[in-house]
DNA sequence: CATGAATGAGTGTTCATTCAT
DNA sequence: CATGAATGAACACTCATTCAT
């Protein structure tokens, strides 16, 4: 690190685990977790299957890591851009379902949700560490912004526990979607999912208008 | 059937499927249709392994057969009770999400749907009959449950397509969080799935409200 | 056997070996010993699974049951119409070459053969059996219609011991094409087996003739 | 190949696909095709199941890089020392009769054409394979030798279609009775088949004879 | 005698993991 | 450190054989 005359070589090795997770990112969220190959994730990261070994003492390790590597990584950003909106909180809640949906939700990055949905039950420690570190957050964004509306006179008093599922739901469905029956493509008419949150957003807010 | 004195062997040759479907549906909601061994189910069922194929061609055919029982069965029966309903839609739409929850998100048959989500990509044959024999299905129950209430001016003239996973997205969402991250039992408050769903269907339903 | 009041249903017991020989013989000849399933041969027998094993004590004494009963019969028709003959030795050879084919090789019955030279390595007291029952008595017809071609001046003073081979090999060749890759329908073109038997023995019949 | 340093697993590696077929050749000559275990092969090559399949991917490729090696090959040669040759035709057709023997016939290989007229109907794909890369060219070989006969003068203008089966048959027949009947040493007396080939080819010669 | 439900050993193939080089 | 050859447990499915009825 302080060396700036290490050989390409070693900086390479450095390098190793990194590219390792990468590969297994993808093949993990592209497979699942059974249908991805240890050698494959070795090719892909240009390394040969013995290497794999000698950085993750398993297959189980390999993934436990490619989930705490990606997992923390995405939330921090939408609370502090939460509390600097100024507009109506309808307005607030539509803007930050359509943001998380274009910023993850509609990215790779969203298979890891789904991957920890999938295989929680094999994997007990993640899932609580999921739970800690993804799901609570998110909520807590979401119970802001709800408050906040409530507190503007935006909303009705509604129940904000109960109400945050209500957000949170059809953001999760859209990524189960995407990365199961969605990705068999059919001739079945698939969700909009712009449109569908848009639409969801509309519903939600109007159920929660206040005068009534 | 009026015959109390039939043979044992053909006694219990009329309780194998059901056993075999039984056992097969534990072990798919446990561990997934992959990782559960053809063996493994003859076994909990109290047979040998040839015995299972006897019944069932494949495991394939036995998972399908595990589908039909369990979970195309209450489909159907759901649509033929939307049909009979004589209240408000807003209030058909809240029984019949409750309703649903009830006897099939709460029971362990439920385990298929999230099932399916987690594999789905893996066994594109398996996902496809799934699609046609139950996401369709209930897709179109809502359909018809969203249009009465257009019809009959108890709802908006919304968007009948995007509304549907309004509704359906919190039941899968539910269905998900009970056997995923929700399986493993924290300190952390759960949902309380009934209140939520009700919490749900009264927003919405003021979402659709004619009048505005 | 001398009670004429016996039952339809005894008469059929009596007759089940023979019903069961006849479909294995059928199912042998058409798809070989171990491509052929225990329960098929019931089925085409007309009785259950269970009933075959009472009969024969496993599917190989079935096989060598099968063998020993159709093996011996169609040997000794054509010693007794070969001495009657009344031509040319080299017509005599021609016409029993193509009668052998048209009565036997081109019939089911060849599958026998072909089944012997197949399983013989699995089956040697049936392939010791078979030798002594059917080849060697072919042979001596042979050496007697060769023999008899040189005594009355038809033949040259050939080698008979191995002219034998000369004449059986090209029938044992069409039977064996006839049952294994002549089965395989493909565009190839196909042996004519009456031309070439007549054709092959044209070639015999000259290059035995005396003279040179 | 000029380095005496290479590695021992190297050297290994090199020589396994060799040591994998020789084993192969004798067990599916032993035993057949379907009868040989994949497992048999691979312990009988001194390596482990799994590494077989390293090698070959299939048992059916397997079997098709035998016959390759040893059955489609020594035809290939055949060729190229017939398109040399300098003498008369009969000559030619005496010698790649004879030599077809001493180096096929009269191996364990030929072991491989036996197996094939007996597994080919359950096997059509492996059947089509050995019918275009050995009978075929084996039948071309044949045509061209007659053809030769015919263009210098040496034959008749004989039927070569049928003829070339009159070259083959003898020479299947010899190597389906070496691995049948012929396997059964009894005290019958066996053909001798170099006296046989050359008896049958001057038969045939004779038979082919230009002028009457 | 006849049945057919039940059995379980057997087989080709995959793949995470090890370890000699 | 890195390699990749080798391993062997695992798994779905078949079918000859048994035996309770």
């Amino acid at each position: 690190m302080s060396d700036p005359h290490q050989h390409k070589r070693e900086r390479r090795k450095q390098d190793r685990p990194g590219e390792l997770l990468e590969a297994a990112l993808d093949l993990f969220v592209e497979k699942g977790f059974a249908a991805t190959r240890a050698e494959e994730v070795a090719v892909r990261a240009g390394v040969s299957k013995g290497t794999l070994f000698l950085y993750f003492p398993s297959k189980e390790e390999l993934f436990k890591a490619v989930v705490m590597e990606n997992v923390a990584r995405p939330v921090a950003q939408g609370i502090t851009e939460a509390e600097n909106f100024t507009g109506s909180s309808g307005e607030l809640l539509t803007w930050m379902m359509l943001e998380w949906w274009r910023r993850y939700g509609a990215t790779k990055a969203s298979g890891i949700s789904k991957l920890m949905m999938s295989e929680a039950g094999n994997f007990p420690e993640l899932a609580q560490f999921f739970r800690s570190n993804v799901i609570q957050p998110a909520q807590s964004l979401v119970r802001m912004v709800l408050q906040r509306g409530i507190d503007r006179g935006d909303f009705r008093a509604i129940d904000v526990d109960n109400t945050i599922y209500s957000v949170m739901a059809p953001l999760i469905f859209l990524v189960m979607e995407k990365h199961s029956t969605g990705a068999c493509s059919g001739p079945q008419p698939s969700i909009n999912p712009e449109q569908f949150i848009t639409h969801h957003a509309d519903l939600l807010v109007r159920g929660m208008a206040p005068g009534h």
